[in-house]
This record gives C-alpha cells, structure tokens and sequence, in this order.
DNA sequence: TTGGCTGCAAATCGTTTGCACGTTC
DNA sequence: GAACGTGCAAACGATTTGCAGCCAA
C-alpha cells in the first residue's frame, strides 16, 4: 500500500507532483476518477501543475500498477481497486460503483486457449439502487 | 437477423444509407468496427454520406439493439455479437476476437442488489495466441 | 551531473452540434 | 405534407506531442 515506495522501487523518480497526485489518490480510495478530477484537485495545492503532467503521472501510475484504468462515456477512469470487480456506471446520476465477482472463469478458459491476459474489465451499465428509489 | 424488418418495426426509416451500412455491418459478421471503417469503407459506394450521418445510423442501429458497442483504445467500437461474450483485444496486432462466455452470475448478484443492469461488457487485453507464436 | 520529469503551447483524434435542405412514409 | 434523416461546417472535449528548462538521485 506504500505507493511511494512502489514508485521508487519500479525505478520512477519521486516529485512533489507525483506525490500529490498519490495523495489524492489515496484520499479516493476506494473510487473512480478522471485526468480532470486528479488535475482540479491538486491543482489547488501545486498551482503549476497542468493537464499533460496529470496524463504522464497517471500513465506512470499504471506502470507501476499503482492504477488500473477503462474507458466509459468518452474519457479514461481511473482506480486503485485492482482486484476482481465489475464497474457499474449509473445512466441517472452517472455514478460508478464497485461490484464484488468472484474471479470469472473467462480468464482461465482464454489462457487455455493461448491468450495471453494482462488487462481484464468488467462494465456494467443501468440503473443504481439510489436512482430507481428516488424515481 | 433480418435488420431491415427490425429497422422498420423500431419506427425508424429505411434510408440508402442505412441500408449502405447495414450491408457494411453484415458483411463484417462477427466482427468489430469503428465509425471510420464504416465511413471509409461505404463512401466509396455512398460517396455523399459523411461522418456525421454515420455516427447517426450507428445510434440508431444501437437504438434498434442491432449492434452493442464499447469503448477502447480512445474509441468506440460496434458489434452485431449481443450474446454473452468477452472481447479480446491484442496489444500487438490489435485485432479484437470473441471469447464466448457463459452468463456470468455478477448480473443476477447486481439485480439482487438492486441494480438494474441494461449493458454489460467484459474487455480482455494481452496477446494473442498468433502474435505469441510468431514471436 | 545527468537522465528523467515538468510546463507550455499547439496539434490531433474521435465525436457532436446546429441548421438548411432532401427524402421516406 | 409532415416528420424524420442527411450533409456540411464548425465546435468540442479528451488526450498527445515536441521541446526547453528544471530537479531528484
């Protein structure tokens, strides 16, 4: 869970950027984000930070396999959750929530059959709970 | 499959165009496609026809369930297959195959939970098993 | 010291929008 | 004839690029 640590060890350098990027990050655990979300955020804190930098952090992130990513109406989300859940978007409230499964046979089956898997997601779309109630 | 009937029951009109890319959907059953190589691929027989219209027709096909659609890769990409599937996309060819999946038990544990699921997609990334091979 | 990282500005890519005109039913 | 669909041009939002200067190790 010592994300600077993983940083460091996977060879990174540490900056102040990238550790205010983790901080937010942690502060969102668990939970979902965009560039944007990461970049207004800390932004706030090291006001010359910008959009590119956000994007080179993220990316470095996810080599670090800090961060696992999926693409969801037009834009990249990011999370810390890596492991075995589904992604359900809300169309209402546009919501994302983490749902529990149990390691799914497919990824197994697709070994089997020569596939190498290094990237799984699951994305679910509908209506949440809070948003059928209020209706 | 007759997406004609289903085009026309759904209360949508049948336009060349449509018809254009209906024939262009079909001719690449099971497969996957972005709004490009249906626009690249049916302006030579439609020269008119323009991106804009084939984003229309494509929301429309959606609307009339004929296709489903996921993003990757900054994307957005179509496919006739609505049954329950995994989509495999190789990270060196980059070709996108279908795993056949049996129904996985998250949308009824969802349901359960009171989500009310309308779209599901299950995305895999690695290698292939021809890429793995020729390397 | 030096290779990696940041900040900037501009470019790119996929997709959407508004609107006048054309076509299907 | 009315409602719907198409084509065009322009706008948009997310992400990437190239590069000069800066800083962590």
């Amino acid at each position: 869970m010592d994300y600077v640590q993983t940083l460091r060890s996977s060879g990174f350098k540490v900056t102040p950027q990238r550790l205010r990027v983790i901080e937010y990050i942690m502060s969102r655990t668990p939970g979902h984000f965009r560039a944007e979300d990461v970049y207004s955020e800390v932004h706030r804190i090291e006001p010359t930070i910008t959009m590119a930098t956000v994007y080179n952090i993220l990316r470095t992130l996810q080599k670090s396999s800090i961060l696992k990513s999926f693409e969801l109406k037009g834009a990249t989300w990011f999370e810390t959750n890596t492991g075995s859940h589904a992604n359900f978007m809300c169309d209402v409230c546009g919501e994302i929530t983490d749902l529990e499964i149990e390691q799914h046979s497919i990824i197994k089956s697709a070994s089997d059959a020569g596939y190498n898997v290094t990237d799984s997601n699951y994305i679910l779309r509908g209506v949440c709970p809070k948003c059928r109630d209020s209706q």
